[in-house]
RNA sequence: GGCGAGAUAGCUCAGUUGGCUAGAGCACGCGGUUCAUACCCGCGGUGUCGAGGGUUCGAAUCCCCCUCUCGCUACCA
């Protein structure tokens, strides 16, 4: 209750469509979003699609349009996806936008005081035809090791790591005329300082995905290298520095700050204090009470996660530009921003056994998969089967399972037998659970009890699936919350089963009407319980039973008239299976 | 090359600090049921836990070695 919880999700590049990689690693953001807004929390889950940098600027000049244009059309797609697969960010914003614009260059203005940032002059690979500087790999040419074709930065052949320099006879990637090399000047700034600091941060995580540990203390042990802050690039914010006007910060240098600038326009907005979310507020970093200017000390200090909580959710590709990156401009700053608490770094999906990959079109892309599949369904199977701990596959077949066998054939079918029991048999209206025992109270016949001790069982299941399934997903453990879920909706069928209420109508209706209003009982719970993860769903059920989601247990009042009930899940025809393959060329 | 992660049932995956006969769902087979979207319930078998070696009373789990897959290797994001 009433906490501040940040949750910062990945920033898709807007240089191509989303695909289910994607959206299995950026899921697991909104079913923490939905859960904490349900505890009443207050919750900023911000997000926005990432415009700048080289492979846009360089795209948007071979299809002959502005990298604005090329990356506002792509931010429309995706903001479009998001809102059809229920995705609830507070803001949901772009790097280009001015907001986010202003905030940088003040952050940097600031950064660049610290005695962590540099200048250094490097040789830098430069296109006369294109007139532009390069980055290394849009250099193309000999690899020195192999004798094969190679990109700057790396030979795919032999997987010997290059730099620009080392090719023979190089290219223009994207002119393919000869290059030259000419001195630039940057700012670095020196993450080989903040070492002490950064190690700290990962020895102290309490929440951090085991892969997201690993990839941190690999990089610290390898030795962490100083990085440019800025590139020679004019599609970018322009660095505030006198001299570097022709310069961009580099996009890692400034979309994490995304975070940052977004979670300042929901503040903003909601008229709160900037501040008590991300500290920074005070040179003495009292900010959050976590952390100080005194960075050492503030991250080897037990977080205080009760009042304030932050959030990242990403795939590991992204993992060293929230552990080290992001961390590392947060230090260098100095103010004393609140570093990550909670790393929620996804493995990677597959496709059908094999890797995803957009260059060869093998890809399921989302707004395709949304034009023909519901959006519960979808959320579902990257839920439940999603790249948590390893990575994990996509199949049709086991999508077509997993939605008519557990989805529909369990929860649907669950709450259809349930309802349409009632509207058929009992009125269309919740039936009273304890007219037995109420009215015959001190009668002990066995009925009475088994009526009661269900009452009591079922309350008691539902009442620990809160707090258990709640634990979970605050832990990232988004399959064992769904399973422990889907443990309950299946004892329900067989506790309908068991009760056999289309006996007891006739036989026992007072039976039959407690079986039927403790399934409405489940019902509700269930719905509420599932809500983080299948919203369409759990809306229906709500409206239905005029509940909302706070995340507590809940009754249903005998008496309550239901409405027309529709199924809440479309059987799939297993025909889809290789339809769907056949469009991948399987 | 270096570093990291992974390999468990036909499929998708769980297996916390070593501890009962290695689990779940799906798929499959048999039986039951009829309120429900051919749905649900019960019962059932299968595993050299990637290979080999070691430590231990005891190893899927710890150590060594090997094989295969994937990832990272810092200017792709």
């Amino acid at each position: 209750m009433d906490k501040k919880i940040l949750i910062g999700g990945a920033w898709p590049y807007a240089n191509g469509s989303l695909h289910i990689g994607h959206i299995a690693g950026l899921l697991p953001g909104d079913v923490l979003a939905r859960y904490h807004r349900a505890c009443k929390d207050k919750v900023y889950f911000v997000s926005g699609s990432d415009c700048h940098g080289t492979p846009v600027a360089i795209r948007a000049k071979a299809e002959g349009k502005s990298p604005r244009e090329i990356s506002d059309f792509y931010h429309e797609e995706f903001t479009e996806c998001f809102r059809k697969l229920g995705f609830t960010y507070d803001c949901y914003t772009k790097t280009s936008g001015e907001g986010h614009k202003s905030f940088v260059q003040n952050f940097h203005k600031e950064l660049y005081k610290s005695d962590y940032v540099y200048e250094k002059e490097t040789p830098q690979a430069y296109c006369e035809c294109c007139n532009s500087f390069l980055a290394d790999r849009f250099v193309t040419g000999i690899c020195p090791s192999c004798g094969e074709p190679a990109r700057g930065d790396q030979c795919d052949l032999c997987g010997t790591v290059l730099d620009p320099e080392n090719l023979k006879e190089p290219i223009c990637a994207v002119c393919h005329n000869p290059i030259s090399f000419r001195k630039s000047t940057h700012l670095y700034i020196a993450i080989s300082k903040l070492e002490n600091e950064l190690k700290a941060l990962v020895d102290g995580s309490s929440n951090w995905r085991k892969n997201a540990i690993a990839f941190t203390n690999r990089y610290i042990d390898e030795g962490l290298r100083d990085r440019a802050l800025t590139r020679d690039l004019d599609w970018g914010i322009t660095v505030p520095k006198e001299g570097y006007e022709k310069k961009s910060i580099y996009i890692w240098a400034e979309n994490v700050l995304g975070y940052l600038s977004a979670a300042k326009q929901v503040c903003d907005s909601r008229g709160e204090l900037f501040e008590e979310l991300f500290g920074g507020g005070c040179a003495e970093g009292e900010g959050n009470g976590a952390q100080g200017a005194d960075n050492e000390k503030g991250v080897e200090e037990k977080r205080d996660e009760e009042r304030v909580r932050h959030y990242y959710v990403h795939g590991k590709d992204n993992i060293p530009f929230h552990t080290i990156i992001l961390p590392a401009l947060l230090l260098a700053h100095g103010k004393g921003y609140r570093l990550p608490d909670r790393i929620i770094s996804s493995e990677y999906l597959t496709l059908e056994g094999k890797k995803i990959s957009t260059s060869r079109n093998y890809a399921i892309w989302v707004k395709d998969l949304l034009d023909r599949y519901d959006a519960d369904s979808l959320r579902y199977y990257f839920l439940a089967n999603g790249p948590e701990k390893k990575d994990a596959d996509f199949s049709w077949s086991e999508y077509v399972n997993n939605h008519n066998g557990e989805l529909l054939g369990a929860y649907g079918n669950f709450v259809n037998r349930s309802l349409a029991f009632i509207n058929k048999y009992l009125g269309g209206e919740v039936p009273e659970k304890n007219r037995v025992i109420s009215e015959n109270f001190s009668d002990d016949s066995k009925d009475d009890k088994e009526i009661f001790t269900d009452d009591y069982e079922w309350k008691q299941t539902l009442e620990n699936l809160y707090i258990i399934a709640g634990e979970n997903i605050e832990k990232g453990n988004f399959k064992e919350a769904l399973e422990v879920i889907f443990e309950a909706v299946r004892r329900a069928n067989k506790y309908f089963d068991e009760q056999e209420p289309w006996k007891t109508r006739t036989q026992d209706e007072n039976k039959c009407r407690a079986t039927l209003n403790r399934c409405v009982q489940i019902i509700a719970n269930l719905a509420t319980l599932l809500a983080p993860f299948i919203p369409f769903s759990s809306e229906k059920v709500f409206g239905w039973l005029d509940i909302d989601a706070e995340w507590k247990y809940k009754e249903i009042s005998a008496g309550k008239k239901l409405p027309e009930i529709e199924v809440l899940f479309e059987r799939l025809d297993k025909k889809i299976v290789e339809e769907e393959r056949s469009r991948l060329n399987l």
